[in-house]
DNA sequence: ATGAAAGCGCTAACAC
DNA sequence: GTGTTAGCGCTTTCAT
């Protein structure tokens, strides 16, 4: 594995010469270009990142850290993540927190001590003042942790709304919210875009709790489904969690969307995979991360910023488990 | 910051001593031991992992490929090992291939040159020989890419003997068999299992070919189901593929499992969300993840290994998509 | 425009 | 046992 040092050699020319021309910084003439490019070819050089690190102090790592791998939604968005970052040059380290403050610390501190150039972070176990300590760029992305950190979320808020009056356009007039845990941003904007929706409507509402979990989801709204009479219509903050109500709805007995409409949020592709397919509030998956990702960027390349905070429109997404208002 | 020499300092002692301390290399006295603890505590030292990579090369990072993160079995492994590789103080850069041989030609050079420890690769875009010349602590997962690469993956052909006898003790007369892309291991083991276990058995079959992926198998599903008359089996090599089977056949109107009974294989959570659950050969997921983690741990470490094939036994599922056979 | 040389923080020979 | 010191491969002042 050749160095800096055998190109230069090799070029006649100095270290320090080589190291303009790969950085493209400083002014080289283009005689002395062009045996660089020779050199490097020749030899096959590749510079050695660990190196270059050390001085720098930064690496082209981008940690992305989601707060649950095995939840549809946080893969969907990895994906994006990594394409855009793929394509400047980063390489994305996936951080799964499982929801646990330590496991997010841990990797917080670790990358850091390597240098990663920044942080996607969709999770928010932590205090919003130990990412402000950090003085690593930091980009929160689907949830907001703070104000002063850039976020990249979807408009909860219109969405909630949109997916409940869709509900109560198909005629549903006893819904069960089911809202994501308390503390949660996005879960607290959809409950408030619910309860926005359904102000002053003639509908019986009830609110219940249940985490982003398809298991726990099943088993509260199995709960609710035999304790609470006559519910006709279930939101779900999420479309794993509305998996779980549709789940717990087969196995009642009771005919989705006839007897119960199911309305979900997210917009993952499981939604196309059940039975009926999942009517939900779509977001744009990709589009949410691969703005993060090029914020991010920026931040890292000190490009000025046009936007601090981001909102991804959503959109209605007409499956089976809603009837059609159309009919 | 502080750095090793700072501790040194502190510590009344020389930078050798303290890198031997930190490395456990070497003997040390009792007494400067102490002197080194505490000037760490003290300056709040946390040695500095590049610098220490940039004359080990060596990290304690690994790697792990997948061809597709949307693919929820993948995401269900990626848990698996990162949290082996957590407990042994390795951290995971889950790289996704997108099933494309440049994308992990990248991943591995990029990291190769960032002095990973090692490769789980689930993946086998690239020829055997491109592993081989890698000269870094390699273990195959799910997938064998070559006899001389450690590998960990499920008994496929047991599995899917196991799976079609199922199939046929539950009365199956005409099944379809979705096998995967030819020349993929665990595909080819897949049918290879089917077409052992329905040898002189009095079945139609038909073998059809489909990619893991879920819209892709719905409408091959879709055609073969209106095409071929009188199917009222379906094993599909992978979960997904049997989703997008079962999904074909609700929109058809064809009753599940009364007309036709379906059977996956992976195991993975979505199974139990589709209605009816699926019934599918189980691979013990986590156990694989662990299992190819702790392998190579060892390699890296320079451990004996006991064994460098390891097929990890898999389990027969049964819900809804087939009819019990106990009646 | 180009080169010499001093680091970046650590490890590992080698000497004592 | 412990310390000195030469790297690891690169970036970046500072001269020239």
């Amino acid at each position: 594995m050749a160095n800096i040092r055998d190109v230069a050699k090799e070029a006649g020319v100095s270290v320090a010469s080589v190291s303009r021309y790969l950085n493209k910084k400083g002014y080289i003439s283009e005689d002395t270009k062009l045996k660089i490019r020779k050199a490097i070819d020749k030899l096959e050089y590749i510079p050695n990142q660990v190196a270059r690190s050390l001085t720098t102090k930064q690496t082209n790592f981008i940690g992305l850290i989601v707060p649950d791998i095995t939840n549809p939604f946080f893969p969907e968005l990895a994906r994006a993540v990594e394409d855009i970052a793929l394509s400047y040059g980063y390489t994305v380290v996936l951080c799964n927190s499982d929801e646990k403050s330590e496991k997010e610390i841990h990797y917080i501190d670790t990358l850091k001590q390597k240098y990663v150039a920044g942080f996607i972070v969709t999770t928010n176990q932590l205090r919003a003042s130990h990412y402000e300590d950090l003085n690593v760029p930091l980009v929160a992305l689907d949830r907001m942790i703070h104000e002063s950190i850039p976020t990249v979320s979807s408009n909860n808020v219109d969405g909630a709304c949109m997916g409940t009056n869709h509900l109560l356009d198909s005629g549903c007039e006893k819904i069960v919210f089911m809202r994501g845990p308390k503390g949660l941003g996005p879960a607290d904007d959809r409950l408030a875009g619910f309860l926005k929706a359904v102000e002053g409507k003639n509908v019986q509402t009830h609110i219940v709790e249940s985490p982003f979990h398809f298991g726990e989801s099943e088993k509260i709204a199995k709960k609710f489904l035999t304790e609470i009479e006559g519910v006709d219509g279930i939101f779900a903050s999420t479309d794993v969690s509305a998996a779980g109500a549709l789940k717990a709805a087969h196995s009642l007995g009771i005919s989705v969307p006839d007897q119960l409409q199911i309305m979900g949020f997210d917009g993952i592709s499981l939604g196309g995979m059940l039975t009926p397919g999942l009517t939900t509030v779509a977001q744009d998956i990709y589009k949410m991360g691969a703005l993060a990702t090029r914020i991010l960027i920026k931040i890292i390349e000190e490009i000025e910023l046009d936007e601090r905070v981001i909102q991804v429109p959503v959109e209605l997404v007409e499956r089976g488990t809603t009837r059609s208002v159309h009919r």
